[in-house]
DNA sequence: AAATCATTTCGTTATTTTGCGAAATATAAA
DNA sequence: TTTATATTTCGCAAAATAACGAAATGATTT
């Protein structure tokens, strides 16, 4: 019975999409490109935050991977925007998930 | 200007809370507890989950320390419900975060 | 007082995360 | 083709997380 556990539908997705919401850096970040709509450079995150250049890069590789942003070549810069469609999708998962 | 660099209000909160919520059986929890408005004990849990009791009751413990849940002592078991109050908070920020 | 029950804390191990600076990559400008 | 620009990858270290079983705790029943 335990060994064949699986956990309902969303919770491993949205679990995942928390953990990645889960450090201010990266909350930062998508709060500027979701919420505010807007897009940008790595540079100009830089610019903002307090950490290396180098960490920055590792927080936004972790939100590709998540799905929740994608980075358009525009060189030498990278834009970076959200990616609405999965943005849309957590948007939905948290919204049942809190008022259901 | 990087030096004495703040997050805005929420983000560190909500960055916070999403860590917490952040790793499938704490997620699960909640979901039990708070969207099911369920209270339960450490052992109905143990009983559904395929981990440690010791495992989960460091989840619990993370979820009690970021506010989102309370244990209630019922000799000689402990009922968990979720907070309230830090919860309501925490959907408001969510709800914020997710249409503004 | 001893045995039982529900749960937590402790000690340990393995893995992941966070952070940095230095070096590498890739493109554009001179 | 060299130089400059923007960003990433690499290599590393420190800290945090996740997991377990064994031992401890605290309350209740026998």
């Amino acid at each position: 019975m335990k060994e064949d556990f699986e956990y309902p539908e969303m919770t491993e997705e949205l679990a995942r999409i928390a953990k990645a919401l889960g450090h201010p850096v990266r909350l930062y970040i998508i709060q500027k490109l979701a919420v505010m709509n807007s897009c940008c450079y790595s540079g100009d995150l830089f610019e903002e935050l307090p950490i290396a250049r180098s960490t920055l890069s590792q927080h936004l590789k972790e939100l590709k991977y998540a799905g929740l942003i994608q980075g358009e070549t525009e060189a030498p810069k990278i834009k970076y925007c959200i990616q609405r469609e999965n943005w849309e999708k957590a948007r939905k998962y948290f919204k049942e998930f809190f008022e259901l």
